[in-house]
DNA sequence: TGCGTCCTACGAAATAATTCGTAGTAATTC
DNA sequence: GAATTACTACGAATTATTTCGTAGGACGCA
């Protein structure tokens, strides 16, 4: 058995692994003042500290500690979390629903028109996909 | 000065909405044995009531309380909560871009043919009025 | 009327998340 | 080498959420 997966990061680490995802490795310091600028408040130094040891227990972040700062950096893919989190969103707001997240996140706010495009080369590709298995993913009728 | 907005619900909150959005008005115990239904486990009483005493509080539900058995409504719309839910998400989770969580709920999960076409009407939809502002959501230039 | 049942109200415990203060220690500087 | 500064570790207060126990009152019925 392998150990288990990460946890679903809070609000907080959220936040912190959006820094280390955009910036890679960073000690305290940097995430502190990089968290500090994008909020309004200023936040404590050892509340970012704490918040980086807690995900340092839980496995969402590794560390370096050769040197006397520690640098941390991220041990979960943005991808992968975010799909997580929208798994769990899903669930929680829509009953399961992805077509229902989708149509409210278009039909309730404004969308351009490049954005549009965009999903529609995606809504293409996906089709391309559903209609010629490849080996790799089969579909048997 | 009007009443401040419902607050974003808990998730417990959450699904209390969904059994009210779905039955209607309902008292305590239609609630809870509902809410124990669609879970594994079985949910205390009390535990329900309190928590729709609390929505009471914070304005999600009403009750009308003529009779002994208090009957609770919801407060909220489905889809207003749902796309205030879903703001919150998109920036905490996505930094803001609707964008990237559409393609993500898209991408990383299977999707019927019907529910690509139901998106592709919809996108439709939104660049017929992106492109011919009607009287009624008005145009003034 | 008296008993059992169902209801609401309320207090409070348990857990989780966020925040920060303090203490100790290593590095830096004069 | 003494003082200042920077960093980590840790304890703890605070707040929110979830949970449930208990008390007290109303209802129904034999």
């Amino acid at each position: 058995m392998s150990k288990a997966p990460p946890p679903k990061p809070t609000d907080s680490e959220l936040e912190i692994l959006h820094v280390l995802w955009q910036h890679g490795p960073a000690t305290v310091r940097a995430v502190n003042d990089n968290l500090s600028q994008r909020r309004q408040t200023e936040v404590g130094y050892t509340t970012t500290l704490k918040i980086l040891q807690l995900m340092l227990e839980k496995g969402l972040v590794r560390r370096d500690d050769a040197d006397r700062s520690h640098v941390y950096r991220a041990a979960v893919r943005e991808q992968e979390t975010q799909g997580l989190l929208l798994d769990k969103f899903v669930d929680a707001t829509f009953g399961g629903s992805a077509l229902k997240l989708v149509m409210q996140a278009l039909g309730s706010r404004p969308t351009s028109a490049d954005e549009l495009a965009q999903i529609r080369r995606l809504l293409n590709d996906i089709e391309i996909q559903n209609s010629t298995p490849n080996s790799d993913d089969d579909d048997r009728a």
